[in-house]
DNA sequence: TAAATTTCATACCAAACGGTATTTTATTTA
DNA sequence: TAAATAAAATACCGTTTGGTATGAAATTTA
């Protein structure tokens, strides 16, 4: 044993997240990484690898965070209905608030890395799925409590609705008028009959 | 008056177009350009300005075309829903071919350039605007022919329809399985009652 | 045919990139 | 206290980046 490592990894790599978040994989820069995280390049590179470790670490710790938020998210509100409108207002009303517009990291990573990289192709589907399980546990409690139409198909509505988010997370980045995103929520969720 | 162009402007363009589509702007270098457009630096730079000035000629020359093949595939059936589902299906099976996955260059640009730039977020917007008014309008053509039923609204359908559109191009970039996203179409579609 | 003009090709530029070797500083164990 | 070890800081590496200056080649107009 030696010296002590005198920066927290766990507060860097948020600070790593929250710019490849907001910037991407490519846009985001070593020298900004250095700068945000408060640490010098060779810890980097010996805590984390190198460049795109340090990115898969970083969505590793969004998917795993994002995952719990919308696994409560979805569990706190004993109606069904009024759970999933509350978890699609919430998120369309959080995204009005940020400048610049970072959706979801996760999404970001399908669009900029997923296509040239198995690894990320694989890491966003395997969240995208956990995603769509959580949706449709949450469906079939409406349905095994009476809330929802015995006629619905748990498991593909919950592939719907995930798609109906992930169509509103990345429209949201044109900055579009707020009452198109509103009507189309309100729209997709009439498929909760 | 001098010498005259010796490269295909249109050609070269097209060429800048499936780079960045398949890419993207950070990831597309000025050397891959050359060589995929047949053309040296300095044609480009006279010609297009710059690499977003390129960039953007790519988008436009995208988008417009983009619009005119969702118009006259709209168009041809006198189904709206048959037209409608064949779309949809058409979308996806096209990009099951894919490989690596390029997606929409629109909504690729919009993940990754319009939250960071006005012109950007501007372009794209517009592009899915007017893909929505070409959605609307077609419903509306069913809604006139009696082939829909009178109590939808036209144009929030079409929102709707558009985001989930965009939603399931985002997704297939993670090459989920294909019944995922079949059952998506076919559930989305139910929304054309 | 000669002057003028524009394109093309080569070569080049400073700056920024991702990544490391090296030295200094701190802490632990023997 | 001395040797060993590991982290921090500085400085540096070759490569690639987007973007140009320059000169040769070609076509037009006068």
């Amino acid at each position: 044993m030696a010296r002590q490592r005198e920066f927290d990894e766990e507060k860097a790599l948020d600070a790593a997240m929250q710019l490849f978040w907001e910037k991407g994989f490519e846009a985001t820069s070593l020298s900004d990484l250095t700068s945000r995280m408060g640490i010098q390049r060779p810890s980097i590179y010996s805590t984390f690898g190198d460049k795109k470790g340090l990115f898969e670490a970083a969505l590793r710790k969004y998917t795993s965070s994002h995952a719990a938020y919308v696994r409560t998210n979805l569990q706190t509100n004993s109606s069904v209905k009024e759970a999933f409108r509350a978890f699609f207002e919430n998120m369309v009303a959080k995204e009005y608030e940020e400048s610049p517009k970072r959706g979801c990291f996760c999404i970001n990573s399908m669009v900029e890395l997923a296509p040239h990289d198995e690894k990320f192709e694989i890491l966003t589907r395997e969240h995208q799925m956990y995603l769509s399980v959580i949706f449709q546990e949450t469906i079939e409690r409406g349905l095994r409590s009476g809330e929802l139409d015995p006629g619905i198909n748990a498991k593909g509505l919950a592939q719907t609705l995930l798609i109906s988010l992930i169509g509103l997370t990345v429209f949201m980045k044109s900055r579009p008028e707020r009452p198109f995103v509103d009507n189309s929520v309100k729209e997709i969720l009439t498929l909760l009959r």
